[in-house]
DNA sequence: GTCTATAAGTTGATAGAC
DNA sequence: GTCTATCAACTTATAGAC
């Protein structure tokens, strides 16, 4: 019935919480029980299709009692797009960065593309519905994203510098790159039988024969 | 303030209707307006987050027209994720077929990139939410996107068979080409100076050294 | 810290006038 | 064919008991 390059495919079985220390240690266990089973709604209905019942529900806790650990739904929505880009620049960030710009693009989207299909539920959560935060919670994320960003910028301009890589399309390469693995929150499910590391060495491949122009042209 | 390769912004102008000829030519122009006013709520939104008289209200009609011309607000929401993914594989049918892998994969992509650059509003209200349709208007979504995928398929294994193609990872190589094309309905604003006809020339460009494996290896 | 009960407002959809 | 008025159900968030 799935088709594969789509994986359309429903049902609560694709999606996964992460552990309860992926979130802050600042918060309560219970509080880290609830953004557990926010993630999970989130991922599968969206912010306007969960109902902070289902939240609380899916945290064995009654309605009233999201509200006794965050102000409203948004902040719930916030925590989680908060520690998923966190996580996510903190897994790049501990990148040595020495070697070819060859080999740090490799590496990079091979850490990228395997958080991706990780957290896929986290990811899917964070990737839609980021309109719905306040003014200052967006900018917060944006200024996050900011970062992750500039990581492959670096590498990539870098490599256009010694001309490793395509010099005449830095901007669309990034995107393509980027597109490819954030894309794989969308398909990536658990009943597939790829493990994150094999989808990373496979789009670590990729991303770099994109950045990488052929010998003849 | 906007990332560049998440081209991150708000606000309403980066959406944009199709022309009305683009719905069912059955339908009433009542009908078609409406679909125009839903398609931009949709693509901002989501399914949830739009109220069927935010619809209505951008059809300059009152609450209650909408239930004289589609029984429910689902339904309306199917004749949009319907109407976008038959134009997209009559567009793709379109194409005559001939050629060599190289030549035919580069002509599907580019027709597939531009689709979802022109089309990006419709794309971006079809892409999600789909688990909200019917478990029938489901299975017709479902069985479209096996056509379209079957186009692609077709040509990339051909192309595998005769050495042009990476033959060690097909399923990879069009899931990725098609992450990348979709993806486009994401990050495409009217902000961008870039057209469609131009990302489909780079990303066509992308495709192919994503399929074709370098000399070295 | 968690519960139940409820307030205040919103939503999809329908009925009937014009 | 489009409008206004309205229903019944639902939703976020709060109040106060235990």
């Amino acid at each position: 019935m799935a088709t594969r390059v789509w994986n359309d495919q429903t049902g609560p079985a694709r999606y996964v919480a992460p552990d309860p220390d992926f979130w802050d240690p600042k918060l309560s266990d219970a509080a880290r029980r609830l953004l557990g089973s926010a993630v999970l709604c989130f991922a599968r209905n969206g912010f306007y299709g969960t109902r902070t019942r289902d939240i609380s529900a899916g945290a064995k806790l009654s309605a009233g009692s999201l509200y006794t650990m965050f102000d409203s739904k948004e902040a719930v929505f916030f925590e989680i797009t908060r520690s998923g880009h966190i996580d996510t620049l903190a897994c790049l960030n501990a990148d040595p960065g020495d070697g070819t710009p060859t080999e740090r693009l490799q590496r990079l989207v091979s850490i990228y593309v395997e958080w991706h299909a990780r957290y896929h539920t986290v990811g899917r959560a964070c990737q839609h519905d980021l309109a719905v935060l306040t003014e200052e919670h967006f900018a917060e994320i944006v200024e996050l994203r900011h970062q992750i960003e500039a990581i492959f910028r670096n590498v990539v301009e870098e490599g256009a510098k010694d001309n490793t890589f395509d010099a005449a399309d830095i901007d669309g390469v990034l995107r393509a790159i980027h597109s490819l693995s954030i894309d794989v929150t969308r398909w990536y499910g658990l009943d597939g039988t790829e493990s994150p590391q094999s989808i990373a060495a496979l789009y670590s491949k990729f991303a770099l024969r994109i950045a990488t122009p052929p010998p003849s042209s």
